[in-house]
DNA sequence: TTCCCCATTTGATCTAGATCAAGGCGGAAG
DNA sequence: CTTCCGCCTTGATCTAGATCAAATGGGGAA
């Protein structure tokens, strides 16, 4: 567990100058949009911010770790960090995946179930157990907002067992690609059946493979089938130009779509 | 859908006399003791009995289904019920368990996302929707019992993530019988290494595919290999004696547990 | 610019588990 | 008691994806 660069906290003194207004960092920080710090008020968001504490994490960088109680709980300023579990035998289950705004570790969960570790370069901002445990447990809105995060985590995560329990290779890839997809465009126009968006993958062949419940080499040869037949095409390992989304939603709805028969014709 | 037998309300005219205690039906609930019923304090109780409502359902009834708002909450009082998603192509997959005591549906959470069915003979308490959010928003306590419950779903989501994504079908289905027993002890001495443990399969053969993400002919292999191995040995084929934990302990532990061997001279 | 280190791709097999196909078997109805 | 019908078991085969084994290629260090 290699930590790096922890920078001085965001808003230290300017939470005693002014109590009213979030400082100007946390202005522009995802969590208060649709974060954690988006459920506080004025004087709550003061009150967590002066003992907040912004920290840097390099790829691979452990961030808690499974077993252990976190000292403290973060928001996701910058980066993807992801969740792991492994067997006794060594091979690892990715079971959950966080970006930027995403608030990690369970308030009165005790020990972690999960290792996190920075999938990429991560930015997060780092609040004591302490302080979001006693905002939580005064402020009605605060619990309210965990719980619909949690919710919402729970939703996600059988989305995943469906998709681990019957999907094929196949169909794991496309619902993946069109995850990150989603991930990616956020707020844009409709992603219906827009052409050509590229997308940066957030993760490697090996955690693609760990998240997927598949190998490396399927998940290589499955990116090679797509880019065959004309659905994405492939620039550096890490980037990716999906031209026919509504091609992956196909394969991701029909068993066995026909992988023999090129699409260049298919529209929709 | 076909829902019976609607059984009259638990406690509608007793909490006309007695605001302070919980009825005498109440008092021997499950969710009393580990449900949400048992956040509540008296006064909250008695409104909530004083809605509730007993509901029985055959094996294969829908509770719920996907996609749709529930009018209700519920508690279950008896029996077992699954959570399920499908694929359009028709393939199943259980995302969750539950059974006496648990509480089933999402306050606040809009549209079902996955369809509960009966797995057994089931009865419920059935509760308003809009009851049960109220207490919730008015309720810090209901709010922490919400969370909690909710984390600990997810909680148990992810490790069946870790099952589905990682595990051989030899490892799914030791780990499937270590869970029923674990569910059926409950409050029984030392799990640990008690020999000659009889559990009931709470699900059809079919069922246990569907949760393990296998099909019903490899569920059956595995047991008849597991009998072979004098692991288990199986009654009829609801019925299962369990005479070595710890050996399915360690086929859930390590990947490929030799399972030529035969394990009747192992003593862990 | 070259070299080296790794991640990725690609190829050749192998195998766990799916799929296809018969039987048993137990329990409810007659 | 017999028949029928759903589940379950068992057997034979097939295949998606794992495993084993080389290439290939791209990016950073010198």
């Amino acid at each position: 567990m290699r930590s790096i660069a922890d920078v001085p906290g965001p808003m230290r003194f300017e939470a005693l100058l002014n109590m009213r207004k979030p400082s100007s960092i946390c202005a522009g920080c995802p969590s208060l949009q649709k974060g954690l710090c988006g459920a506080l008020d004025d004087t709550e968001l003061s009150r967590l911010g002066s003992v907040s504490w912004h920290r840097r994490f390099r790829a691979g960088d452990a961030i808690h770790v499974e077993g252990e109680v976190p000292p403290s709980f973060c928001a996701i300023v910058a980066g993807v960090v992801k969740m792991l579990k492994s067997l006794p035998n060594g091979s690892q289950q990715i079971v959950g995946l966080f970006a930027a705004g995403d608030f990690l570790g369970r308030p009165f969960g005790g020990e972690a179930r999960a290792t996190a570790i920075a999938a990429s370069e991560v930015v997060i901002c780092w609040f004591p157990r302490a302080t979001v445990e006693s905002l939580a447990a005064s402020s009605g809105e605060v619990k309210d907002w965990l719980y619909q995060h949690v919710s919402d985590e729970l939703e996600k995560a059988q989305e995943w067992i469906m998709l681990l329990g019957r999907m094929t290779a196949e169909q794991k890839m496309a619902a993946f690609l069109l995850s990150v997809m989603r991930a990616t465009a956020e707020g844009k126009a409709a992603t219906g059946s827009a052409r050509d968006t590229a997308i940066e993958l957030p993760l490697s062949r090996t955690e693609i493979a760990d998240y997927l419940g598949l190998t490396i080499e399927t998940i290589s040869r499955q990116i090679a089938r797509l880019r065959e037949r004309n659905v994405i095409s492939a620039g550096n390992t890490r980037s990716v130009v999906v031209h026919r989304p509504d091609v992956l939603t196909a394969i991701v709805d029909s068993k066995q779509a026909a992988s023999h028969v090129s699409f260049a014709r298919m529209d929709a």
